[in-house]
DNA sequence: AATTGTGAACCTCTTCACAGCT
DNA sequence: AGCTGTGAAGAGGTTCACAATT
């Protein structure tokens, strides 16, 4: 089985949203150029990482985008719903129980947790905040597939032994410290200061980065 | 003048996070392999990145903490305060006016606006709301260097116009779409939903992503 | 004429391995 | 002996260029 890059899987969610919004504009195909230039990439790497997957254009033609979208949607197992536990109801949990960027594409947050007894029973756009002492009982119960872990570095890593011990896959983990998982289990990290921080980078040292 | 990767100034953030950790946990010198192993690299790779700025370890010694970690925010541009203005305060907006990460490493958002008559004139977290109306203006008279874009995709393209012509010269974009600025202005992406639909990907095809 | 799919060339980033310093 | 700094080798990702198709 070959082996995708996260360069590749990073593209493919930009390609999607391009499509999403080309069809919303009515357009029935798309060209790899197009597709390109609005993701400021090359037509050939469009094409090429399209080409890991199978072969979706018409020579001649270019795609078209429902059926490629559709397509993109089953790769990246965007055409169905994933069960999301929210960990931590902070300035950023908050944030994310209402971001309609995972509600619209099927990261349903189901539960919440936070370890603060005054926020225990609040409802939070629809979500009920639980107590964290249950956590891998309801995970498990609820049979949650993601964790988002958004509480202070101080308990991240154990939020995330429990996430683990309740039988979730995959974490979104907002929390600036490199949390460690078994083998079998997916991280990827959100950590808005590097951002931040490469920008600051680019600017105190403008002939280091390509504009 | 070299050019420096993206990875390498993504990699820098994270050895200064562990830097901080470590002089806070009382530690005088570092090794490149600690320094791997706390960031999941290999050791070249550490003292590959470093040694694009400088020589700054001991052979047979190592690291100094103090002196590695100073070094590292010179190069960064962390040394400083940068001047920020945020544009949307929407949920993300809010957690990020409030969010420690940037207020610790001297990122100050002296000013946000919205285009929300009701949210005009509130003060959150010490930081008034001002009238979208004059941003211009107010960017250009406060100074700000660098631009936070935490409004709909609708709006982002022309908000980001605007900070251009007001001055800011870095733009960090929420907004889930690729926006166009001149060649002079460096922008960062922060897409929530990308990371996320990369752990769907993950979790799909386990076999096509390396644990 | 337009546009895809893809092997080959190219380029960039990572790892190796070792000389050199403490 | 321990560890850095770095040229060279290796791996991996991107672009080129063109045959194939509409």
């Amino acid at each position: 089985m070959p082996r995708i890059s996260d360069s590749t899987i990073h593209r493919l969610s930009r390609y999607y949203r391009t499509l999403k919004y080309m069809h919303d504009k009515g357009s029935q195909t798309i060209s790899s150029n197009i597709l390109a230039q609005q993701n400021d990439v090359t037509a050939a790497q469009v094409r090429k990482d399209l080409s890991c997957f199978g072969a979706f254009g018409r020579r001649g033609l270019g795609y078209d985008i429902v059926d490629l979208k559709r397509n993109i949607a089953r790769i990246m197992g965007l055409d169905r719903t994933w069960k999301v536990a929210l960990c931590g109801v902070g300035n950023i949990g908050r944030a994310l129980i209402d971001y309609d960027q995972f509600r619209v594409q099927g990261f349903q947050i189901t539960v919440a947790f936070d370890s603060d007894p005054g926020k225990i029973g609040k409802v939070i756009h629809g979500v009920v905040i639980r107590n964290e002492a249950n956590l891998e009982r309801d995970v498990r119960d609820e049979k949650v597939e993601i964790g988002v872990v958004s509480v202070p570095v101080s308990s991240a890593q154990s939020i995330v032994d429990r996430l683990v011990a309740g039988g979730v896959r995959g974490i979104l983990n907002f929390a600036p410290i490199n949390i460690k998982v078994p083998k079998n289990v997916f991280v990827r990290n959100e950590n808005m200061a590097i951002e931040i921080e490469a920008l600051s980078f680019a600017l105190t040292n403008p002939k280091m980065v390509q504009y």
